[in-house]
DNA sequence: GAGCACTGC
């Protein structure tokens, strides 16, 4: 403790602190900034500190360090808040949380009046929410200039940037406890990255004195070709040439007692070799490793706000994200670290920080968000972001929250998006929810909004147990052929007849942790619900299978409502559809789906869908079956729709052309194009999709 | 008839 680098700056820490309302604190790795900041402002007789962090398991054990350090209980001085755990008590005067939980206290209190002190850690990430909240900041340090700090901890390459939007707060440099880790470029770029971190990794190996070898590799695919590579590699070695070696995956897909293996240490004489995702980036800490691999990079999920789509595209890492990589190498003593490309692309093509994440989604429930705090001097096109998205991912945003009815036409929040706004969940979900309330069937759309809520985690470790699940997901229902958000209920529905049996979802191949998480957002739902409707509602998700059939309609009626943003029409002579937005795609239902044909091998007319996904095909992910009747209000209200007004009609679009957008990798997303333009790739999509037909 | 970086309320 007495060791940790931070200690000695805490004069200059507070008098700082003391002066002035906003101050930056670059802290290295290892610089003991999420541990000792909060106990020296404490020290100090600040009123109550939050402390928020990006994860929900460094809120825990940051938390459960500070309060052993100060010989506390865990929940008295010291506590944390997580979603579905609050261990915080009226004593408490250090509170670690999630960004998430600090935003949804700022919905109930918008001024935080209960804390003195706010710290947003890890700001350098970028995530989504602690975006909204050092925008908040900004805003709640002038309205509470006299009883408010905030404090920032960022990254070396933006700690200016974040200076200046904070009126040019004070910047104060925390070395790290790192040892120092020896760079090593590539003298060029290799035309496969997968060989050349297997040779690169054998020459480690075989050439270098022990330590544990830490590859960044971009996805599941290539990790398990680079593993059994190596294991080949490694077996062929001549025994008693050099050490032993243990290759091991490492991922967010691998079952959790998979992925802790590499937290238990070798048997001596071993070297272990550990190919992983980005999950190692920041997410787990391994120790032990001396020697980095990294390939240059990173698999991201970005949203094109011109085509509702998202896509999952490989893209260079940031600097940021490079020296985030080496420093894994320099945690136990001085390391190295392999970059399988030339320093002039670091130098040259690399960005400084990663593009932050609201640049990279959709903005509807962000948006709703802002509009529920109901802010007199804010405009949300003009909200100040640190980075802010383009003017085109806000006026989708506002367009979609009009067709679901959450603002009006002049863009003014609604009494139901008010409601929706309190809902932990994406805006379409929200507002099935309160119309299958008027539908009587809130006790489904609470299942399915829970399900989908962990939908991605549901089927586990796919590929290698392929066969083992086709045999077992045939005892599951199948939707009845309405489409995967009515199978998503069912299989909910047989789970609680199994009494909520966890040896049922393990037989059925379903992942136990993402169920019972998916158990957790219902309870919570449902009491949310309750608290909105100021009364007792029918949330019970048992009773008998007969009368949930007859449900399904009413439910599917809701998910029209609520998805009105996300609605598909088929194309006449075939399965393709067209979405029906502001700009028309053409989409086919994802393989995947469990959407049935009628007699004559037709889906049906119309479906909502949970998302568009481009792999690089266009697919909706989640479908659901819906009724013409249904649909024909909203194409109306599409037909009104003013994106002028809806901004607040003072502002053009065109004063600010799509900077933002343009500052990603060309590559990855695809500029806004013409009419012309998009009707000529509407027409070869419809062409391709006719020759694959012919060649059946 | 195809494929899943990582978080989080």
């Amino acid at each position: 403790m007495v060791s940790l680098p931070i200690v000695q700056y805490e004069e200059k820490i507070i008098e700082t602190v003391e002066r002035n309302p906003v101050v930056v604190v670059i802290g290295e790795t290892g610089s003991g900034k999420s541990t000792q900041l909060s106990q020296m402002i404490h020290r100090r007789g600040y009123g109550k500190i939050a402390v928020t962090q990006p994860r929900r398991v460094a809120a825990v054990s940051v938390a459960r360090r500070v309060a052993h350090e100060l010989g506390v209980q865990l929940g008295e001085e010291v506590g944390y808040a997580i979603r579905f755990e609050d261990r915080t008590s009226h004593n408490t005067r250090i509170k670690y949380l999630t960004d998430g939980v600090l935003l949804r206290e700022s919905l109930a209190n918008p001024e935080l009046k209960e804390y003195s002190v706010i710290i947003l850690d890890e700001a350098h990430e970028r995530s989504l929410n602690t975006d909204i909240l050092m925008g908040l900041m900004k805003r709640l340090v002038k309205v509470r200039s006299s009883d408010l700090k905030v404090l920032i901890t960022s990254a070396t390459l933006d700690g200016d940037k974040v200076s200046k939007f904070f009126a040019d707060c004070p910047v104060l440099n925390i070395p790290g406890k790192l040892y120092p880790v020896e760079v090593l470029y590539s003298s060029e770029r290799p035309s496969s990255y997968l060989e050349s971190s297997l040779k690169t990794a054998l020459d480690i190996h075989l050439h270098q004195p022990e330590g544990d070898v830490l590859i960044f590799m971009t996805g599941q695919d290539d990790i398990e070709k680079l593993v059994s590579k190596l294991e080949d590699k490694v077996r062929a070695l001549e025994e008693g040439s050099c050490m032993d070696a243990i290759i091991l995956p490492l991922h967010g897909s691998l079952p959790p007692e998979l992925q802790m293996r590499v937290f238990s240490r070798p048997p001596p004489n071993c070297r272990r070799i550990i190919v992983a995702t980005n999950i190692a980036e920041t997410s787990l800490t391994v120790d032990g490793v001396v020697y980095v691999i990294d390939c240059g990079y990173v698999k991201q999920r970005q949203y094109n706000p011109s085509s509702g789509m998202y896509s999952l595209d490989v893209v260079q890492i940031s600097k940021v994200q490079a020296n985030q990589r080496a420093g894994r190498a320099g945690r136990t003593r001085p390391g190295k670290c392999y970059r399988l490309y030339p320093s002039r692309f670091y130098n040259d093509e690399f960005l400084d920080v990663t593009v932050p994440e609201i640049q990279r989604s959709s903005l509807a429930g962000s948006v709703l968000y802002l509009k529920s705090l109901d802010l007199p001097d804010i405009d949300i096109l003009r909200f100040d972001f640190l980075d802010p998205p383009s003017s085109e991912s806000l006026q989708d945003a506002l367009k979609q929250l009009y067709l679901i009815d959450a603002i009006d036409e002049n863009g003014a929040i609604t009494s139901i998006g008010q409601k929706m706004a309190e809902l932990p969940l994406e805006p379409s979900l929200a507002r099935t929810l309160m119309e299958a309330k008027n539908y009587g069937c809130l006790s489904e759309a609470l299942i399915v909004a829970a399900m989908l809520s962990v939908e991605t985690t549901l089927l586990p470790g796919q590929r290698k147990t392929e066969k083992k699940r086709k045999h077992s997901i045939s005892n599951l229902p199948d939707g009845s052929g309405l489409g995967d958000h009515i199978q998503l209920l069912q299989i909910y529905h047989c789970w609680d007849q199994t009494d909520f049996d966890i040896g049922w979802c393990k037989d059925n191949g379903l992942q136990v942790r993402g169920m019972l998480f998916v158990k957790d957002v219902h309870k919570q739902l449902s009491q949310i619900m309750q608290k909105i409707s100021k009364g007792p509602l029918d949330v019970k998700a048992n009773g008998k299978r007969e009368e949930f059939r007859q449900n399904y309609r009413n439910l599917r009626k809701a998910l029209c409502v609520g998805y009105a943003n996300q609605l598909a029409e088929r194309k006449m002579h075939h399965n393709g559809y067209r979405t029906l937005g502001f700009q028309a795609q053409v989409v086919q239902v994802h393989p995947s789906s469990v959407l049935s044909l009628d007699d004559l091998g037709k889906f049906p007319d119309y479906v909502v869908y949970h998302e568009l996904i481009a792999t690089p095909r266009p697919f909706m992910r989640n479908v659901c079956a819906v009724e013409m009747r249904w649909v024909i209000p909203i194409i109306n209200k599409l037909k009104t729709l003013d994106v002028y007004k809806l901004s607040g009609s003072i502002h053009h679009v065109e004063e600010e052309p799509e900077k933002n957008l343009q500052d990603l990798p060309k590559k990855d997303v695809e500029v806004t194009s013409t009419a012309d333009d998009r009707e000529s790739r509407i027409q070869a999509a419809r062409e391709r999709f006719l020759a694959r037909k012919d060649k059946k």
